[in-house]
RNA sequence: UCAGAUGGCCGGGUGACCGCGGGCUUCGCAAGAAGUUCGAGGAAAGUCCGGGCUCCACGGAAAGACGGUGCCGGUUAACGGCCGGCGGGGGCAACCCUAGGGACAGCGCCACAGAAAUGACACCGCCUAAGACCCUAAAGGUCCGGCAAGGUUGAAAUGGUGCGGUAAGAGCGCACCGCGUCCUUGGUAACAAGGGCGGCUAGGCAAGCCCCACCGGGAGCAAGACCAAAUAGGGACGGCACGUGAUGUUUUUCGCAUCGUCGUCCGGGUCGGUCGCAUGAGGUGGGUGGUAACACCCAUCCCAGAUGAAUGGUCACCACUUGCGUAAGCAAGUACAGAACCCGGCUUACAGGCCAUCUGACAUU
RNA sequence: GCGCCCUUCGUCUAUCGGUUAGGACUCAGGAUUUUCAUUCCUGCAAGAGGGGUUCGACUCCCCUAGGGCGCA
């Protein structure tokens, strides 16, 4: 399999329509994804983006859950992910605190569910 | 050694692998690639003050309103900061705290208690000298009066203590303390010391309104400047259509005006982008002046610049903390906290550690 | 970036610098009723935290914490 292209997901309304869609809680962070909008869409690119709300805690601790975040994606997406799709991680509680190989283990879950459902509802509609 | 006071500093280290943002160089039309170098703080925080910078307003302004500051001197670009001093309070001491102008410019408040809370007053009280009366007279009593010493309340009671004095008393007189005022001396000044006079007339609260002196034009880098897609809409010019219909005007008809489409250009300007944007009241070292804050001179250095927002992720060893354990060791964790135009302060948060000076107590010499 | 406001019993709210901090709902106990509800009586329960001014502070001033709002 061909590595994926990387992009960084930046507007406001890309991150809601990601929030719209296929949304999976996996250990440490949330997932959420959906299709790229065709206008934005690129083939072999995809998009991801990362959010740490007020609730982790202070900007210290929101910029090392963003961090780790970035860093596993880093790793992971450009051989799990599929292209003409938005990705975003999104922090929670313990995500600063993760055991590193955990962290991995959890963005894989996520992906892996998130795609059998992408395939379900292909296979439906 | 213990206890304490003040000032200052640090705030994890080393290595390996994989990465991120900016600058520079080379290659490349470009996208980008390679190399090299730099990459969070003492508070970057809170936004409590002061400036630079930019735009707006304006008459060179001034007054009013509103807000702020408030012992004196110095320092500074400026400050409500800092330094030095003064007054007051606390501590055995080192030292610490202190919004500290004005209450005869005016208004207001001082609950409860208490006689009385401010043009002070007379409840319990004290006195009967002088005057009048009862009485033979004395003693005593009544009237007219005098007084504020003592008591009670309160946060606060019209100076305090002592002696004299008196019918009893009273700054009525004297001494000391306190208050006010004048003078002298020291000090730039705040103020301090000494002396004279006044005898007390002058309660407290201005972080109640207020008065006085001084300061402040407004907004903020999302300031501001520039470039500029797509779509809608505006204007100008030109081409096509000039017919039907609609709307308005008119009582109606006639008439008049507007509404169409295509192309080019113009102006404004959204998403987006560029600048502003880091050489500065700059850091470090040394010298000189000054008690100090600070100022001046010389040398040297370039030391973050993102924009869904870089400055990291993982691993190993060491250091430290906590828990378990006799121990070896094992496990978990590493203070407060993340630049966003920049600078000078203030305030607040902070695991742990280091240095210097000083004070008190104890012990030893 | 700039500015403004609020914090009082478990909840919603009153308060002129002098109170035992008042009221309503809730909760607990009692009375009425065959029982429950209603009603009545009684009770528990509070000044965000720290410092200052004052004889005295929920109230005035300063700092901190938390919450909310507005403008750009």
């Amino acid at each position: 399999m061909d590595k994926a292209i990387v992009d960084r997901l930046k507007k406001r309304a890309d991150f809601l329509r990601a929030a719209q869609g296929i949304r999976r809680v996996e250990g440490a962070i949330t997932l959420e994804t959906c299709a790229t909008p065709e206008g934005d869409a690129a083939p072999g690119r995809l998009r991801i983006g990362f959010t740490a709300s007020k609730k982790i805690g202070n900007a210290v601790a929101r910029n090392h859950a963003k961090r780790r975040l970035r860093a596993a994606a880093q790793q992971l997406l450009p051989l799990l992910g599929r292209p003409r799709h938005d990705y975003v991680l999104v922090a929670r509680g313990t995500t600063g605190a993760r055991l590193f190989p955990a962290l991995l283990s959890d963005i894989t879950t996520a992906l892996k569910s998130a795609h059998r459902k992408l395939d379900a509802k292909a296979g439906e509609g």
